[in-house]
This record gives C-alpha cells, structure tokens and sequence, in this order.
DNA sequence: CAGCGTGACTTAAGCGCTTCAGAAAGTCCA
DNA sequence: TGGACTTTCTGAAGCGCTTAAGTCACGCTG
C-alpha cells in the first residue's frame, strides 16, 4: 500500500472550504472564531487523520520548540544512578510539565559535558547545566546560540540565572560538627575533577584548583574550619560507586588514618562506610564520616548518615521557576539563588 | 541596548557575497563548493557570530528532528530510581548519541503515561515506550502522528519494533528453582498494576488481567511451574520503596506465611529481604525470596539475591538500533526481538 | 571545432505553520 | 438612516532552511 502523505492544515482547511489560518486558529485561538466553525474545523480534522499541527513547523514559526535542554555532565546511567540528580531534574520537571515543555536530555561523553554540536543542534528553548566543569565547550556553544541558560551549582556567568546551595557554609558546618566532636585528623573525600586520570590523593592546592564550583566551594568551606588540622584529599576517580569504593580504601590505608572523613557527597560517605565496615573499622567508634546532600540513602544506611541536608527538590523547582522566567522574556534574576543547608546529625559520626 | 536579531544564513550569504544555497552547503555539504570559499563562508560566520543552521528550520525542511522520545510510565524520580530503567535507556544513549540524536523525555503522571497531547507536541522522529499500559493513551497519539514506534518490553503492536525480554521462561525459571529446592507454598510479589488502589492481595484471575504485558508474562510464568501449590499474589501500590516495604510486610504477614516468594523485580525483592530482617525471619534459612533483573544492587545485598538476569544493556542497545533502523526507513523487524534470561543463583534462596 | 562531461555556484520551490492587517457582514445607537 | 463598532473570517507575508534542477564556464576528446 502506498503511504499516503499526512494530511496537513491545508488539507484540513480544504475540505472544510475555509482558509488555513481558520484552521490554525481552531487550534490556537479558539475565541477567533464561531464556536459551530470550530467544532465543523475539529471534526473534518479528526476524519482526515489530522494530528493537529506540525510541532516543528509551529516552532518555526513561533520561534518556540517547547523543549528545555539539559546538559549533563556524564553518561545517563551515571547522572541517574546519583539520586541528587534525579530528585532535582524530577522536581524540575513537574515545575515546566504545566507549560507543555519537555525535558531533552544531552548527556555527556568521558568528561566535559556534551559536545558543542549537539547544543548547537539542539531543539530547546533555554538550556540548564548541572554541574559542568568550568569552561565546558558546550557552555561555550549555549553563548554563541544565545540561548537562555539556567544554570546549578555552578558560578553564575554574565547573563544567566542561578541556582545553588550554600555549598561553603554547609560544609563548613559539617567540619564544625567534627571539630567539636574532639576531631583533629581528617580526610575530605572529593568528587571526581579529572585532576588525577584514576583519582588519588590531592594537595590542597591542587584540589583548591579544580573546575567544578561546588568541588571549590565545599572543600573552601572545609578548610575554613579545619585551620591547621592535618588533612589529607582524596579524589575519586569517577562517578561509580567503584571508583568510590577505591578511593575510600585509599583514604582508609592512609597513616596516620584520619579520624574523621568529609564527603562531598552521599554516596561518596556511603563508600566509606562500605570500605571501613570491610575493613572491620566501626563507625562511628574508631571513624566518623558525614555526607552532603542527604540524599534518601543517607537514612538507609547503618549506622544512618550525618550529612548537610540540601532541599533537592526546591533547587528544581527554582532552576524550573527560573527557566519558565527567561523563557517569558523576565530578566535573569539579578540575585542569584541559594537554598539554604542544614547539618542532619546522625549516627555515623561521633567523638574521636 | 537593543538586542540584535540573530544572523541567519542569509545574513552570512549576503556577507560573502554568494547564494544562501551555497552557505548551506558550506556546512551540509562540503563536496559542493570549493574549499577556499567555505572556509571563506565558515570564516564570516564566525565573525557575525552566526552559529550554524538553525535547528527547527532544518528540521523543518528535512522532516527530521533528531530527537528520539521516551514516553515513561512514571515521574522521572520514580523512574530513575530504578536501575533497570537506566541502564536501559544509558545503552540507548550510547547507541543513539553518534547520529546526533539525544532523548526527549516525556514522563508520565500518575498513571498510564504521558499525555496524549504531549506527544502530540513533541518534537521527535520516533518513540520509544517503555512499561507503558495497555491502551495508553499516549499510544494512540503515537498512532494518529504516525511516529514510528519502539516498543521495550510491551505486546508488539502492528507496525513497530519490539524488544522484550524472555519474561515468561525467565519467571518458569525462578520457579522451578524454588520448587527444586522443595518450597510448595509461594508468594508472588507482583509490580504495581494500579488493581487494587494502595496495592494489597490479588487472586490469579485479577492478576492475569494486569494491564502490563511484562506483569502478565512473568506471573504466567511463575503459575505455569507452580501448578497447584498454593499461592498468594501480592500487588505493591506503587513504585516507591515505601510501597514495596509495606507489600512486603503484607506479604510476609499472611498466613500460613510462604516460605518462598518470587517477585517481579530485584526492588521488590530486597524490599522483601529488608521486611524479613526487620521481622527476624531468617533467609534463606526460613524464608527464599527471588527477584528479576539482576542489576546491580541485586549483588550487593545481604544474602546476594537469587535473580533472574535479563541483559538490560542489550534490550537498550537493540532498542536504539531497532529505532535507527526504522529511520532509515528499513521495515521494522518482523520478528520481535528477545534478549535471553538466565537464573544467577546467590544467597536468598535455599532448601525449604 | 562540435560535443561533452565536470566542477562550482545559483535559482526557486518548497517544508507546514502563525499572525497581523484587513475585508465583509452584521449590530447598535443616536 | 448612517456612522461606529464587533464579530468572523481571509490574504499574504513571513519563520530559516534544504535541495532538485538549472546555468555557466572550462577543459578535454576525437
């Protein structure tokens, strides 16, 4: 059988015996014409096999696509094994749901985020970066087509809008907790910057360095307290919980061993707690380790997590509220927005 | 300042003093011109900041969008927290992402996915459903647009590609296990149908009517081994871990309890394995609980689950490719294609 | 030198829709 | 009764790009 062509506005405005823009209007504008029209419009549509109008050339010619790009750092089984991530994207989404957007995922090779030529030929209106390292070609792509960015945990670039946490003041009251509790030897466990091809241990300098902001920041907010306390960094090699796991018996085989271990994230602590029960050292008896996020696992765990509570789905729903604001031509908001942290004391740390 | 209107090819061509044709083909066709007036072409437009073809007018002009849509089931969070999706969809990605082509994710609402009208919208060349009902009603729009249509673990509809899994030999599988080892009266922990509202027990004749395919499948499968030993069916209400707590501890409360159970996912199962250490039923000793998928926290829980391995990373390659096929216009597979299962004995099983 | 293939570029016809400035036909009120 | 509105629908100009077909000059062959 041969494949009939789809039938398209003209077709439709056609056998209606009316002109194409009635027809769109059926659609778009229905206070432009009789209502008895309109319903004679829907139903010759409906009889022909319309699907209603091209979603493409509508774009066209409204210079809207409906689609919201993401760019993501990592591959997806990487990004969304890490539920920080997808409590945020899903709240994201619920938030730019009602408007008829849709998520358009451009997910990352090794390292860098996406490649320029896919935001380049990417369908979106507006872009949202979480957690691309500074200076990713694929920001740099999103500049020259101009599009809206939204942009989270990440420094705010001229023109854009943000969203964050208080990464600095989180983390510095995760080191405050531990330095309270009588702590004077740590390990602070990094995520994965590339700064060492298979991850291991860092100065602080070299740390202090590294592309992400929320990298910088949480471990400036660490540092802040922990003055002259002896540290060591370590950095995982990647996102996977091997590579987390690898690095935590790397931070575990240090000597002196650090008493105490601050995690720039959840499932980074998660490893440690995995690596120290493996190598019979308990927690938080001889080991204290706290987390960032509080991500729901945080709570699963034995013992459960100390960690720096951020509201993830509120930092969604912003970095939605914001993207629905650049999209309806609001200015950026000239103040960049920060969820606020708080500190959840649970039993994974305790006295030195 | 007044924001300048974009450069378009146009703009470029009249720059260089050659036909928009010619711009045109500087970038899709680079065989057509001389190399010194494209890079002549290329030089200009980086100077007037223009940044290529504009990807809606493009598409429009081809009638290729470059973007695959997933049409979920579920929110995003509930369908990311599940490896099983993930994994999927990571090696969908990678088999897609070298054409250029990056996933629009249409999530579902509360149930039976997306609407109808948000795929009527979405700008994609093909869909690609996953888990959706019977009769969704995003399905049908598929149709009426006449996407072409990739189906993952669902009845083949005419016209459309299928990947699946070998749900039923997979489930005969886990079954006779357990009847080797000499259980007879058996749980059957089934995925979240939307039968009973807050899930709760389920006689066989309603279970057999769920309107997931892969539902179906698995709970013939299990029946057809099971024979006449006695069964309970247990619908969890939801796809949270909470819900698959509380069917758990339903599960395990009934009475006589079963001394075996066989669920629907590696999820449900440890969600029973976490029931029956709070209750202090020891497994395998009293109590051997079965899963499906094998992903990975399947092998890292404590006992290691007994689960029937699917290869998730093939069913979304072969996805990726059924859909690129049907993009290049080859016929779709007349034969529905099936990744093997096989049973991975671990730890939560044993004699009855 | 007629004939012809080739390389390099242009012409122009779309792709399917939106939208704005009218036109035609009532409606209302002074 | 006639001007001012309203309501309802149409005409036509785009949106920014791709691509088949065509033009033109040039070098080559026999």
């Amino acid at each position: 059988m041969t494949r009939r062509r789809r039938p398209t506005l003209d077709d439709v405005a056609g056998a209606v015996g009316v002109s194409r823009a009635t027809v769109s209007n059926a659609y778009n504008r229905p206070d432009q014409l009789s209502a008895r029209l309109r319903d004679e419009v829907l139903r010759v549509a409906a009889e022909l096999g319309y699907p209603g109008p091209d979603p493409t050339a509508r774009s066209l010619a409204t210079s809207r696509t409906g689609a919201i790009a993401v760019l993501l750092d990592t591959s997806l089984s990487m990004a969304f094994s890490d539920p920080a991530l997808y409590l945020t994207l899903d709240a994201l989404a619920r938030v730019i749901d009602p408007g008829g957007h849709a998520l358009l995922l451009l997910p990352g090779g090794a390292f860098g985020g996406p490649a320029a030529d896919r935001v380049l030929t990417a369908q979106a209106d507006i872009a949202i970066v979480y957690s691309l390292p500074d200076g990713a070609p694929s920001l740099e792509a999103v500049r020259t087509r101009g599009l809206p960015l939204v942009v989270i945990d990440q420094p705010l670039l001229p023109g854009t809008a943000r969203v964050g946490c208080a990464d600095r003041a989180g983390a510095a009251a995760a080191a405050r907790h531990l330095l309270d509790l009588g702590h004077r030897r740590f390990g602070i466990f990094a995520a994965c910057s590339h700064l060492r091809p298979g991850g291991g241990a860092l100065t602080v300098a070299e740390a202090s360095a590294a592309p992400f902001h929320d990298v910088r920041e949480r471990l400036g907010g660490y540092l802040d307290e922990l003055g002259s306390c002896p540290v060591v960094v370590e950095e995982a090699a990647g996102l996977s919980a091997e590579s987390a796991m690898a690095g935590a018996f790397a931070l575990l085989g240090t000597s002196p061993r650090p008493t105490a271990v601050l995690c720039m994230s959840d499932q980074l602590a998660l490893a440690v707690l995995a690596a120290a029960r493996e190598l019979g050292i308990s927690v938080p008896g001889e080991l204290s380790v706290a987390g960032f996020d509080d991500s729901p696992p945080a709570s699963w765990s034995s013992p459960p997590l100390t960690t720096v509570r951020q509201d993830l789905a509120a930092k969604g729903r912003i970095a939605g509220e914001l993207a629905l604001g650049l999209l309806d031509g609001s200015a950026p908001a000239p103040v960049p927005v920060e969820v606020p942290v708080s500190l959840v004391v649970r039993g994974s740390t305790g006295p030195a």
